[in-house]
RNA sequence: GGAGAGAUGCCCGAGUGGCUAAAGGGGGCAGACUGUAAAUCUGUUGGCGCGAGCCUACGGUGGUUCAAAUCCACCUCUCUCCA
């Protein structure tokens, strides 16, 4: 393998954007080794093997993967099928149930189309950690465990706040790290990459090569992008998450409610643009903000789904909220409903299309003024509609249907 | 193993026999104002029902009582201190 760039080179695109190096000084030498011998870096990379919808969140990580991959090096796509096999007893989460080996399979296909959105998946490596997880003995384990203390556990913050806090914490997840330490041993990687709240498993897996004569690897962690609503970190379950795999016009208008604030950051994480442009857009962002938001949302919707579609996405955007449009979105949902002989009560329309999860939601949403047929505010919540009747019906800001009744 | 404290709605947290679908806060949702931003204000926030009302709910099970989140018994889980 040749490298086009020099180790200088490689340091200076590999540590833009990245919040922690441990160290900068193994780095370059690790790049340096590899670029005398011609043997690339392998870079770990781990993922849950529960949550196969990849959001904006997963690609600031995934991006620097792909800077790595560019630059030729050997990217590893690690799915902790192991580790999510024990189910995760984290605080307050559920114990998530063991996923079957066909669900994982699964999950890790479509990992595979979602990252190929990224990454070049034709030259990843792609591993799942019971491969060698799951044939260690207990004594294996021992070993394992005797390599760390409780009171370096309890350095992680996590477990720090938890246990000053008195909330629970179980041995299982004092093994967590040590699983996670341990497939960096089981892969020799040169390199991991994760979030910064992922800085203290990383360090184990540094340790843990130490102990087992391995070269310790390199950590970078990348930042956390905070969610949509600007406060939480992004994941799934808050709900404040943009799914790269969301349609074209819901990745745009979920952008465009980020707080302004954010904008920013999500430049900076999301996208690929230089430092000068960059500046550019931080300088430009305080004098006219939407359209400097309009541009992001446009332009990370292309990302994902190409320049006509972020092109389409906007201006379905403008004719949706703008001073112009008419405030219907254009491609509506349909909802086709059977309706009996005596008609269909506005509350059973709204529960059937889904717009309101129960029949007290819809009463609340229509009581409130949240409720448009046809663009007209909606109050009697008993209006009854009958078959042959089609009506555009909106709830709230962002809930429409087509409502077809037959 | 011993002693003590605790488990309440999406989250935190008040509530020690009826007035409790359960204070207050957070979060969410909706409305006004806007740029699906922020800030602010207002409303709302278990399910079913047009409604009277019914059902489900205070860790679990059983009991006392006309009546239980509240009292009793057992169980499960968590935390603290001692060993």
């Amino acid at each position: 393998m040749k490298f086009s760039a020099t180790p200088q080179e490689q340091l200076q695109i590999l540590t833009t954007g990245v919040v922690d190096l441990v160290t900068r000084e193994e780095l370059l030498s690790r790049l340096e080794k590899s670029y005398q011998t011609g043997k690339p870096l392998v870079v770990k990379l781990g993922a849950d093997p529960s949550a196969p919808d990849i959001h904006l969140g997963h690609t600031v990580v995934l991006q620097k993967m792909r800077q790595f991959q560019a630059l030729g090096h050997e990217v590893v796509f690690l799915i902790g099928d192991f580790t999510g096999r024990v189910g995760d007893p984290t605080g307050k989460k559920k114990t998530r149930p063991a996923l079957t080996e066909e669900e994982v399979m699964a999950n890790a296909e479509t990992y595979k189309v979602q990252i190929g959105k990224i990454l070049d998946v034709g030259r990843m490596r792609l591993e799942f950690n019971s491969r060698w997880l799951a044939s260690l003995n207990f004594a294996d384990v021992l070993k394992l465990t005797a390599q760390y203390t409780v009171a370096r556990m309890l350095e992680r913050d996590d477990f720090a706040n938890r246990y000053k806090g008195q909330v629970p914490i179980s041995i299982v997840e004092f093994l967590y790290p040590l699983m996670q330490g341990y497939d960096s041993v089981a892969l020799k990687a040169d390199v991991e990459l994760g979030g910064v709240d992922q800085t203290f498993n990383l360090l184990v897996g540094r340790d843990l090569q130490k102990s087992y004569g391995q070269a310790p690897q390199i950590i970078m962690t990348m930042p956390i992008l905070e969610g949509i609503d600007g406060k939480e970190k992004m994941s799934k379950s808050l709900g404040n998450y943009v799914g790269i795999n969301e349609p074209p016009d819901q990745i745009y208008g979920k952008l465009m409610s980020i707080p302004d604030d954010l904008m920013g950051k999500y430049y900076e994480l999301l996208t690929d643009l230089s430092p000068a442009q960059l500046a550019e857009v931080k300088r430009r962002a305080g004098s006219e903000p939407k359209a400097v938001k309009m541009q992001l949302a446009r332009r990370i919707t292309a990302m994902y789904h190409g320049e006509a579609a972020g092109a389409l996405a906007e201006a379905g955007f403008e004719k949706l909220f703008g001073k112009t449009g008419d405030g219907l979105p254009d491609d509506l949902e349909e909802a086709r409903l059977a309706a009996p002989p005596e008609g269909l009560s506005l509350i059973r329309v709204l529960t059937m299309t889904g717009l309101a999860p129960s029949g007290g939601e819809a009463k609340r949403l229509l009581q409130q003024g949240g409720v448009r047929v046809d663009q007209a505010k909606q109050t009697d919540q008993n209006r009854l509609f009958h078959k042959g009747e089609t009506f555009i019906l909106q709830a709230g800001k962002r809930g429409f249907r087509r409502v077809i009744l037959e």
